[in-house]
DNA sequence: TATACTTATTAAACTAGTTTAATAAGTGTG
DNA sequence: CACACTTATTAAACTAGTTTAATAAGTATA
């Protein structure tokens, strides 16, 4: 692709970023965000416009001279299908791309049948539904690029390349539930583009931690990264499990303090987040009180609870957006 | 900046960094290399001849046709001054574009007294040789931006900003000896971009640990990242440290074997890497066995044992290069 | 309500990378 | 050694973002 493509690009990307994330700009506005010149800007606006891609909306309130015209990304040109695969269940939503709720729905579920099976509930839902743009996925399995790479329990997902299967003309981009996660929580937070921040769950699938460094995703050579149960703390070798968690005793919370100190004398995150219904602020002070005894305070993370099914939502909400805003122009 | 002042700067920083990695290239071949056209990239290796910073060399031997011109960035144009700041001495070496040595020498302790006599020295080094352009310093210390944001028993540099003190006319870039050692590491095999890499050293400073993720230093939010010996791996709680690798019995092999595998549950690096001095092949095939009893083997990393100095100095040198690709033009 | 002032938009001249055509400089072959 | 063929370089036309000037559309005030 020639450099002058790639600007062209980049700037029809950075104005669907912008009016995604902020509703009503004028293109003066835009065209200070993207560094590019006001000319440029409005070629582009317009062109979106003509494509029904942007809405041309009112004047905004003046500023003292001639009122600036604003734009908005059009919220029906791109609607998103999420898709929650769970064990028992598969929990879907449609939104717009203002991530408002089109629809919210449940399905059965679909990691015990053969994929195919979801790829034709994926060509429903798009028939039914021709402005979906795109598809996102969240699934309890390791993720290398568009392959499932190991899934424990669902062996007919097993290195299943869901995109290539479904045959698609849109979009489509699957995650690992706990990745999805832990980006969530860091745009649900507004952290800095470049936050550290570990994310643990003793989920129904095994105990495992999302973890973003230095703002991306770490999944690992072999996509094992997080696989918190392997690190060898209890005293006997075996690994940690879900059980470890639950009591508030000694025992428990001296495992989860070396969880802890273990993670921050690595990789020194400045979060580490617990799920809401594994965790209490007592139990987590507790525990802090405890690695403080052996690992300098400076240095700790701060230790948060939070709500694992709306982080894990806005995860996968931040993928199909990002997929959104690279949508090719020519579909 | 506008747009077409950053594109200037990454076209002229792409054909530094091609003809220092490469010495000899066509015209051709680096419009190819940058995806720009055959004119720009001609119009930009002329302006770069005529400064004196690119050569015009030969022609390459016949591809069938007329015989292209071949260029090569002239190696004596940038200098750089690598140091590295240990207890008892400071090594520093002064090389061309081409990272051949121009000079190697030792100077007195620096840690122990006053910054501002390092400041003198980089002064006096500047003075003797002109054609410096960028000064990188290793340092056994956390460095957070500018700033060494912690260096244990040397209180004289503790949060001093050696850069700020020095008020040079040059870069000068300052790195974390083991930082610098991952990247030279990463560099001198051929590891992809986005490598991952953990690099274990039990230093005269301490026991510590670079770590490259994704391709990026991680730093941690405060600058305590690597710090393994605050992992609690003993029994007793207390830290690791550099006795517990002399030696090569059972206990020695259980500590190790259990670092291994902490560090690959948590971020799963393709590499880990001892150095030469404490590991033995022996040892780690030893160690290797121990945590495949409890950790699964395709996820294992490859253990390896590497020269430390050399990758200190490769480490070093590739932040010094990275300085000289991105000079600024009017200096 | 005219006039000065402020801000937004459009138009025209300018700058810089790309494409295409023309020219230069070589190789190989009958 | 003329001719076809190949590759490199230069020149000219083209395309696209920026800058600057001109115009439009508003506000504030005497």
């Amino acid at each position: 692709m020639t450099m002058q493509e790639q600007v062209k690009i980049n700037i029809i990307r950075g104005i669907r970023r912008l009016l995604m994330d902020h509703h009503r700009m004028s293109k003066a506005e835009i065209a200070e965000a993207l560094s590019i010149s006001f000319p440029t800007a409005s070629k582009f606006i317009e062109e979106l416009v003509n494509r029904g891609e942007v809405l041309s909306l009112g004047l905004t309130p003046s500023a003292g001279g001639r009122r600036a015209r604003s734009y908005a990304y059009n919220p029906d040109f791109a609607h998103a299908l999420l898709v929650y695969l769970e064990k028992k269940e598969t929990k879907y939503v449609i939104t717009n791309a203002y991530k408002e709720k089109i629809l919210e729905d449940t399905a059965k579920s679909f990691l015990e049948h053969d994929p195919s099976i979801l790829a034709e509930f994926f060509k429903t839902k798009l028939a039914e539904n021709p402005s979906i743009k795109t598809i996102a996925i969240g699934i309890p399995g390791a993720v290398n690029g568009d392959v499932i790479s190991y899934i424990p329990d669902y062996s007919l997902y097993a290195n299943q390349n869901i995109k290539a299967i479904s045959n698609l003309t849109v979009d489509l981009t699957i995650e690992n539930d706990m990745n999805a996660a832990v980006l969530g929580y860091q745009k649900r937070n507004g952290l800095s583009h470049e936050a550290s921040v570990v994310y643990i769950y003793m989920g129904a699938n095994g105990p495992g931690a999302g973890i973003l460094i230095n703002g991306e995703l770490v999944k690992g050579h072999t996509m094992f990264s997080g696989e918190i149960s392997f690190i060898p703390l209890n005293d006997d070798s075996r690994v940690i499990t879900k059980s470890d968690f639950d009591k508030d005793d000694e025992k428990s919370i001296s495992l989860v303090s070396k969880l802890i100190q273990t993670i921050s004398a690595l990789i020194n995150p400045s979060h580490i987040v617990f799920h809401q219904a594994e965790a209490s602020e007592e139990f987590l002070h507790k525990a802090a009180e405890n690695v403080k005894r052996y690992f300098p305070s400076d240095h700790m993370p701060a230790l948060y609870i939070s709500d694992w099914d709306k982080d894990y939502k806005e995860g996968l909400w931040q993928l199909a957006k990002l997929n959104l805003i690279c949508l090719d122009m020519n579909s």
